[in-house]
Formats: C-alpha cells, sequence, structure tokens
RNA sequence: GCUUCCGUGGCUCAGUUGGUAGAGCAACGCAUUCGUAAUGCGUAGGUCGCCGGUUCGAGUCCGGCCGGGAGCUCCA
C-alpha cells in the first residue's frame, strides 16, 4: 500500500491491516491528526480504509483539513464533559464548524460558570488520555445501543439512516457517541479549546420541536492560535459598529421610538450624504440612469398585483387593517419595484429607448421579527438606492454584466470588495408555494444568471430558498465582525412581474411585447453600507468619507483667529473642517483629535501665521510637519475628490 | 417570534446577607494662553429602563413590559 504524505513522498507498506499502524508510524515524526487521512479527496478516519491500493494522505496537523478534525473531537469531549456533570443530558448533534465546534443537548441553559466548569472537566477528560476507538454495528444492533443509554435523538438520528448501513461509533474511553468520523488517535490530542458561549436551538432547526442548549467553542493545535482566535474575538467586538457607532456618535436608538429605527446624527447623516450623492451622481452622469421619487406608501390593491399580499404580508407594516370607518387598507412599502413600473408605464416605450433605468434613493419599511434587529445591518426603516431596469431579453446579458461592474466599481471605491463574496440565490423547489412561476421558470432564469456569472469569470456559491418570490438574485454577501454574513448588493432577474402589471415595449416589427426587468442595488442600503464602513475601517474611515476631516488646532486663543481662516479656506474647498477653540493644552486638543478618529488635524500657532502655513498632522502619517496652507489645501483636495484610500500607520506608530 | 444573558448620572464601572446611591472620564464655571496623546481648582448631574408585587423598608427579591447583546428561526 502506497502511503503518499504531503510533501510528496510516499512510503510503501505490506498490508492495508497496519494501515493504523502507519498512521501511528508517522505520528511520531510528522503528525498528530493520525487517524484522518484523504482519500480520492475525502477527509475519513483510516480505520475504514481497507483497499489495498488506496493511495492516501496523512493529514497533519498543519493541513487545513485537519481543523475540523480536532474539533469534531473536542465537541465529543464537551459532550462527555456535560454528560458527567449532568448524566440527564440529551445528546444530539456536535459538529465542527468554521472556526470552531458546537454540540447541542436537551437540558437546562448554561450559565457562563457552568462552560467554565465544563472546561474544566474536558481538561480533566483530556489528561485522562484515553484512545479513541471505532466500531460499527448494524442499524438494529445501533438503535438497541442508544435505546439502553436512552438517548432517544440518537435513536431519531440512527432510524434516518439508510437500512443496512454500517453504523460507526467512537469510544473515548467510557463515552460513546455515533460519529461518521474521522476523529483523532487520543482524546490526549484535544489541547487548546476554549468554550465561547451557549444559546439556544431548536432539534433539527424546527421551532416546533425540542428546545436544545447549544454551546459553542473552538480548538486548536497551537497555543499561540488558540490566543490570537480569542484576541481576534476580542477585537472584532471591538470594531462592532453597534457599539463603535454609537460611541463615535454616528447613529443612536431610542426605546419609545422602537426596534430596529435608528436615529443618524449630524456626523452620521454626513457620512450617508456623502454616500448618497457620490451614488446618486455617479449612477446618473456615468451609468445612464434616470431618477425617481415614488411614494412610501400604496393601496392594498397595488401589493395584489405585484404578489406581495399573497408572499410577502407579514414582511409589511399595513395601515388601516380592519378598515376602520371605511378608510382604505393601505401599506408602507416594502420594496420601490411596482412604482417604478408605473412611472415606465406612464409613456409608450420602443425598443430603441431600452434598457430604461430607474433609480430612486428609496425609503423601505419592513416589519422585521422582534429578534431579528440588529444594529444598523438589520432595521425596520432603511434607504437604499434601488433601481429596476427594463429591458429586452437580448439586452439582459449586457446589463446584468454592467449591473456586476457598478457594484464591483462602487464597493472597490468603498476599499471593501475584499470582503465580499458572490452567491447565487435560487429557489426552493421544496418549498413551491413560496415563490411564483413554475419550475421552468426557475430553472431558466437561474441559469441564466449561472452563465453571466461564469462569463464574466465570477466565483461562486449556489443557495436554495434564497431567492426573491419572482426570480434568482446574484447576491453579494458579506460577514459582519461575529462572522454573521449578510447581503450587500442584490441583482435580480425578474421575467415576469412585466405580465402582472401589463409592461411593454414595441419591438422592431412593432408588436407590443413584454420586457424583462432587472432589480438591483448598487451599494445597497445606507445602513447597512454605513455599518460595514464602520466595522472594516474600525471607525478609521478614508478621509473623503469622515463627517470631520480637519480640524484646526490653535495653541492658543491668540491664534484663534488664523484658526478660523484656514478653517474657511477649507471649506472653501469643500473641506469638512472644524475649530477647537476651548483653552486647552495643545497636547489635550490633539489627544482628542485622535481619539476622534480624524484623519487630518493642523497646529496653528506663532509661526503659522506669521507665515500662512499649517503644521500637518494625519492618521497616515503621524507628524507631517509645516506646510503652505495652499498646499496642504491642494493635498487634500485632490485626495477627497478622488477618494483615496491612505494606509493608516502601524498600530504601535499610531497607539 | 423563540432561548438565554444584560439594563445604576453622557461614557466605563462600584454598590457586601434588602436599610434608602459612589468613583474616574466627559459636561459646565473659574483660573491658565500653553508647540504634537490627559493643566489645576470648583460646580452640577441619578424617582438605579418602565410598571406592578413581596417587605416596616427594594438598585438589591418576584412578575410583566420596554430596550440592548448572543444564538435560533426568518430574511423580497
Amino acid at each position: 500500500m502506497k502511503i503518499t504524505l504531503k510533501d510528496g513522498s510516499f512510503k510503501e507498506y505490506a498490508s492495508a491491516m497496519s494501515v493504523i499502524d502507519i498512521a501511528k508510524d508517522i505520528s511520531e515524526g510528522l503528525a498528530r491528526v493520525a487517524c484522518a487521512g484523504e482519500v480520492n479527496g475525502k477527509v475519513v478516519d483510516l480505520r475504514t480504509v481497507i483497499s489495498e491500493d488506496a493511495s492516501l494522505n496523512i493529514i497533519t496537523e498543519r493541513d487545513e483539513a485537519a481543523l475540523p478534525v480536532l474539533r469534531h473531537t473536542a465537541s465529543h469531549v464537551l459532550a462527555e464533559a456535560v454528560k458527567r456533570l449532568r448524566p440527564d443530558a440529551k445528546v444530539t448533534i456536535g459538529p465542527a464548524v468554521e472556526d470552531g465546534f458546537y454540540y447541542d443537548f436537551l437540558t437546562d441553559p448554561f450559565s457562563r460558570e457552568d462552560l467554565d466548569a465544563l472546561e474544566a472537566e474536558m481538561k480533566k477528560i483530556t489528561k485522562e488520555g484515553h484512545e479513541i476507538s471505532r466500531f460499527t454495528l448494524s442499524r438494529d444492533e445501533a438503535v438497541k445501543f442508544m435505546k439502553e443509554k436512552d438517548e432517544p435523538f440518537k435513536v431519531e438520528l440512527i432510524n434516518d439512516l439508510p437500512e443496512g448501513a454500517e453504523i460507526s461509533f467512537y469510544d473515548q474511553g467510557g463515552f460513546v457517541d455515533l460519529c461518521a468520523g474521522p476523529h483523532l488517535m487520543s482524546v490526549k490530542q484535544v489541547k487548546n479549546f476554549k468554550l465561547t458561549s451557549s444559546s439556544m436551538a431548536y432539534w433539527r432547526g424546527d421551532s416546533n420541536r425540542d428546545r436544545l442548549q447549544r454551546i459553542y467553542g473552538s480548538a486548536f493545535f497551537k497555543k499561540e492560535d488558540l490566543e490570537e482566535y480569542l484576541k481576534k474575538l476580542e477585537e472584532a467586538k471591538m470594531r462592532d459598529h453597534n457599539k463603535l457607532g454609537r460611541d463615535m456618535k454616528l447613529f443612536l436608538t431610542a426605546d419609545v421610538i422602537g426596534q430596529g429605527l435608528p436615529l443618524f446624527t449630524p456626523k452620521g447623516t454626513k457620512m450617508i450624504m456623502k454616500l448618497q450623492r457620490w451614488i446618486e451622481d455617479l449612477e446618473d452622469k456615468e451609468w445612464g440612469y434616470v431618477r425617481t421619487r415614488t411614494p412610501l406608501m400604496a393601496k392594498s390593491d397595488l401589493y395584489k398585483i405585484s404578489g406581495h399580499w399573497d408572499h410577502y404580508m407579514d414582511g409589511m407594516f399595513v395601515l388601516n387593517k380592519d378598515e376602520a370607518d371605511g378608510k382604505e387598507v393601505m401599506a408602507l412599502r416594502p420594496m420601490t419595484c411596482p412604482f417604478q413600473y408605473y412611472v415606465y408605464m406612464n409613456e409608450q416605450h420602443s425598443y430603441r429607448d431600452l434598457p430604461y433605468r430607474m433609480s430612486e434613493t428609496s425609503t423601505l419599511f419592513r416589519n422585521e421579527d422582534s429578534g431579528e434587529m440588529h444594529g444598523l445591518t438589520r432595521v425596520r426603516q432603511f434607504t437604499i438606492t434601488e433601481a429596476h431596469i427594463i429591458l429586452t431579453p437580448e439586452q439582459a446579458e449586457k446589463e446584468l454584466t454592467r449591473c456586476v461592474d457598478l457594484a464591483h466599481y462602487v464597493m472597490k471605491t468603498l476599499g471593501i470588495d475584499g470582503d465580499v463574496t458572490f452567491r447565487l440565490s435560487k429557489w426552493d423547489p421544496a418549498n413551491k408555494a413560496k415563490y411564483e412561476g413554475d419550475e421552468n421558470y426557475w430553472n431558466s432564469t437561474q441559469d441564466y444568471l449561472r452563465a453571466v456569472m461564469k462569463k464574466n469569470g465570477i466565483e461562486f456559491t449556489e443557495a436554495d430558498g434564497e431567492a426573491a418570490f419572482y426570480g434568482p438574485k446574484i447576491d453579494i454577501q458579506a460577514k459582519n465582525v461575529y462572522g454573521k454574513e449578510d447581503t450587500m448588493v442584490t441583482i435580480q432577474l425578474d421575467c415576469s412581474s412585466a405580465e402582472k402589471f401589463g409592461m411593454t415595449y414595441i419591438n422592431e416589427n412593432g408588436e407590443k411585447v413584454r420586457p424583462w426587468i432587472i432589480h438591483r442595488t448598487s451599494m445597497g442600503c445606507y445602513e447597512r453600507t454605513l455599518a460595514w464602513l464602520i466595522e472594516h475601517y474600525a471607525g478609521k474611515f478614508p478621509t473623503w468619507l469622515c463627517p470631520e476631516q480637519v480640524r484646526v488646532l490653535p495653541i492658543s486663543e491668540k491664534y484663534s483667529e488664523y484658526a478660523e481662516k484656514v478653517c474657511a479656506a477649507l471649506k472653501a474647498h469643500d473641506v469638512d473642517a472644524t475649530v477647537d477653540n476651548r483653552s486647552e493644552k495643545i497636547g489635550y486638543k490633539i489627544r482628542e483629535a485622535r481619539l476622534d478618529r480624524l484623519p487630518y488635524w493642523l497646529v496653528v500657532g506663532e509661526q503659522e501665521e506669521a507665515g500662512n502655513l499649517v503644521a500637518v498632522s494625519s492618521r497616515f502619517a503621524g507628524n507631517e510637519g509645516q506646510k503652505p496652507l495652499d498646499d496642504f489645501i491642494a493635498q487634500i483636495y485632490d485626495e477627497i475628490k478622488n477618494k483615496v484610500i491612505r494606509e493608516e500607520l502601524p498600530k504601535e506608530e499610531n497607539k
């Protein structure tokens, strides 16, 4: 048998039966993840390899594939610890996930103290250092085995496995768990782990079934890696827009106003206005959009045509629902689509006019469940640069590409293009009632979007059940500091709404035909984009986006007149500048300017006033020394105009 | 909507077994007029998220509501 190692070398062994010995052999020199190997690209337990001519890679702890094995084993150690401290707890499943693992139990909630106690127990278990052995049972035997252990969830899992399947178990010296593997050779190898949090989860994700307690944790081979991971978690919390954005006085919420209804301060508003003015000009001047302004609400009749009444009722704020006093039933709009369609239909269109690109800075209302709201990323009212492009089917491919290009340009300019992933959001064939149109419609539109992305060389994932009810989407996804994913930009293909609304254009043969529609955003809603920017830059935004770009710091009140003059000159060049005129020492003013994350601050005193100079300091270069005022104005004007993203000084130098 | 944790002055927090609120920073005032990360002194600021209950007495115990976090579910 040939064993190939990651370094390219390989060893010949006489018998497949000795594969465990092989693993142990290798483990002494190279590997600690000794019972996991890769056969034909799949990570398996070496003990399952029986073929004489299998060629496999032994996974070493240096391999990425090793971490899930470690973490999965850690989850079994956790399960054993829980069973020791709470014998009545019922075990369910405990997989490795991105960055760690979890395990779900049917038991009472866990407090932080419980988690600490479990960690201590886990350490005890790993010190006991039992070997992990694997054995298999037939399905009937397995059911009997888990029934004896009184583990109903495991019994259910086993019953769902195909008949005749060989069911594997892992025994770590007393605690035995149903598991497909692979695992480490010994619990001894589980060393650097941490239980991070606990929460509730439903059995099989079904809110009608048992409520389980989930414990999250992570594990690493190296202590340094665990420490770095925990440090990263801490740092992530420091960047959390929901904390930082409030601290920086960009937005607030008020109990009496309600959940998911953020209020923007002058600073936060300034940032949003900068984004909005930029996007509107960009779309109109360079990408061929026209602008509309349509009502924030409409009669229910409109939503009945659009399909929202049937497919999106729960997500809407409905007014006069009971038609009291004979008042008409209205609803706040959850999207702009149908409104813009009526603008389109206000006149007759020729194929020569298409694509007709209508954009609107559009405020939308969505009645999210109370538990869904989060900071600025999930709110009940938000404003989005939403466009609907009416076009001929022949134009769709090119226009979809243009939409992707625009979104990409926007993200690149914001400096956040590296954070995103693309997703083809498809319907859910198992839940057809949620969607309009038949299988044919969905397959063809999904194929269309897939082809466009492939043609543009975009890497993407595909997800069922993420489509709009009227069509599939290209979604551009970004993760927040906690690793939770949100849609930033969406580009949707809709070949069905035109029919519902009776939209037409006149084709080359003079016939009235149905257009296709692209629903798209270029940046995502302003609230979510601001949140993303706060987290990406940890509040240290590129100069052009900063609500306060320059602060002029007179050394004493004697120079405040000159400071005001400098400030006025900056403002005349569209720079957001202020003067700190307080009678504080210069060191104090500088400290505050830094803590406020200002890109630039200008110290002015006797020398500067005499020479019409400013002493420039910045987040990017520290103390840049004295410059003529006009030079500085030219420099920052250019930086703002071109939306330059300057590199920050390293942390040590910039505290 | 569900589970769980949390809610003390603008911010960060302290407040011992229930005895009637305290610090630092910020703010404000006065002094200081200062050269690249904290000048000094003083003043003011809280019905302890809201409502109700237990108690002679509740920031502290109990219940409900509102709001915030994490996770689940949902997400056009």
